[in-house]
Formats: structure tokens, sequence, C-alpha cells
DNA sequence: GTCTATATTCTGATAGAC
DNA sequence: GTCTATCAGAATATAGAC
């Protein structure tokens, strides 16, 4: 609390006319983030053929995680400090992600275009994956977006192919 | 430190006859545990086809990090709290695993059996898809080991075929 | 080698003046 | 709404008895 008080400029009492507690401020951070993945990747779905939405979906996804790297990061390492019911509630909205991307999985597998064992697990795969740039992508790093973009978005759909 | 010595059933000044201090404490977990990963694996190896180095190195990692799933979660979670220099030292045993599977990559390569643009990404990409399962995956869940693995090299194969 | 006791620092949170 | 001052508890680490 001292830290961001100093940060934001004011003394460590002064955050207390802005959150009750600790605890609600950092569930407040995660919730805004989450409801803000799921709003913004709402806005960028298409309702094309399933390896369009597919595509669309890794892009979209390291775009916001890229973008984002701060909220991303406490919204990993701060989990574990969340209250029983602040986490289920986080948890719960990190699982509506999830089924957006497994639905896409389905639709690709009913139509013939995706071989996927486990639609669940691959999810969970395809998303660890992805989520994995922000451990070692740096803006002024060797490769761009667009080619971190496109380097991975080659393996998730080679890993989901027939 | 109250709650390891209460876990090893001393008292908290016990502990200093054992380290010197918490982040020695902390660094000889994770060193100990990185040099077990390196040590782990080099037995596992075999000098096969690129293929099967490829499924045992996915086969390995997954067992590895499932069967020590609190000594990976330490070794991530913990790692902002080590020392520069100690932070180094880690950073430089987890490169020399990463470039391992990035010499299997770069041997597929060669012999015209995978297809990576850029092997160095692959490599990030398919350990953090592995290392995710930690995340997930409990013994008594859905899906066995067997299970798990199975599925997983399915992805991991499909995602550097040619 | 472990204990009790304690020094020191840090933390989240509150009280009351302005 | 922010400040100063402070409380209460927790943390790492040390000292000295046994």
């Amino acid at each position: 609390m001292r830290k961001i008080a100093a940060e934001v400029g004011v003394q460590a009492g002064a955050l207390y006319n802005y959150t009750p507690d600790k605890q609600s401020l950092l569930f407040g951070l995660m919730q805004n983030h989450m409801q803000d993945l799921l709003a913004l990747h709402e806005e960028n779905a298409r309702n094309d053929d399933p390896m369009a939405q597919l595509e669309a979906f890794t892009r979209f996804h390291i775009r916001f995680n890229l973008e984002r790297a701060d909220a991303v990061f406490i919204s990993y390492m701060e989990l574990r400090n969340l209250t029983p019911a602040n986490f289920a509630a986080i948890e719960e909205l990190r699982g509506r992600y999830e089924d957006r991307l497994e639905a896409i999985l389905h639709q690709g597998i009913a139509a013939g275009v995706f071989e996927v064992p486990d639609p669940k697990i691959a999810t969970l795969a395809v998303i660890a994956m992805l989520t994995g740039i922000g451990t070692w992508y740096r803006p002024q790093g060797r490769l761009t977006l667009q080619q971190v973009e496109a380097i991975y978005w080659d393996m998730v759909r080679k890993s989901v192919a027939r």
C-alpha cells in the first residue's frame, strides 16, 4: 500500500478513501482485467468459419496479453492472495473466456477441419502456449509483434489440424 | 520462516543452523530443482531420430513437472524474490534446459521432419504449453497421466510437423 | 542443535487535525 | 480528501542460556 501510494503521489492513509482494504483493491484490478478481456474479445470475435475464428482468437489473445503485460502478470502471480470467494469469482470469468475457445474447437471438429482428441485440454494448452509469450517478449526485442503472431498462429493452427 | 519451522517441528531461530538467511534457502531449493531437471533429463535422453527425441522430451517434461508440482510452483512464483545474481544463475540453468529442446528441433529441421519457422520461439512455446499442465492437472482428475501425455504429445508433434 | 527472548523493520489499517 | 501520527501484528534475523 505504501508503494502504491508513493507511485500515485499521496500518503498511504489516503488510499483508504478509495478502497476499504487491500484485498478489495486487488480483486477490483483483477476483475476489471478479466471483464476487459471478455468484452474486448466479444468485440473482436467474428462469425466466420472455425479456422478464421481460431486465427482471430490467437491474434487477439497475443495482442491483449502483450499490451497489458503488467495486469496479466499481477492477475497470475497474485491469484493465491485472493480470498476463496474472490478467487472463485475470477476463476469463473477465466472459465468463460476458455469456454469461447473451446466452442471454436468444437465447431471446427464438427466441420471436419480440426482434429482434437480432447477440446477442453486443447483449449488450456493453446492458452498456456500463448500466455507464455509474456515471459520473454520485449517490444524492442528481436521479433515484431506481427512476426510473433505469425509464428504462434502457425503452431496453433498445426496443433489442432486434421 | 516461522511456517517452515512449524512444518519441520522446530522454532524459527533453529532454522538458522541450516541456512545463513532466507534468500540462500530459497536459492538452494530452486538451484537443486533446476539441477535435478537437467540431470534427470540427461539420463532420460536417447540418441534416436529427432521425432523420438521430441517425444521423449515431451513425456519427460510432463512427468517431471507433475511429479514435483510444488517445486515447479515455487520455482516460478518466487523467481521475482531472488537477488539479481541468484536470478541470473537460475536463468542460466533454465536456458541450458531450453537449449536441449532447441537442439532437437534443429536436428529435425536438418533432417527434414520438422518445419519450424523460429526454433527458439518454438522451444519456448512448447515448454510453456507443457508446463501449463501444472495449473489444472490433479492426480485424481478426469485424465490419467498416460492420457495427458498422449494428448499433449499429439499437439506438440503436430505443431512442429512439416 | 534447539530453545526463549528480543532487536529491528515492515505491513495493513485507523484516528483525528486541517 | 489528504495529511501526520500511530496502533497492532508479522517478518527476518540475532543473542545467549541450556
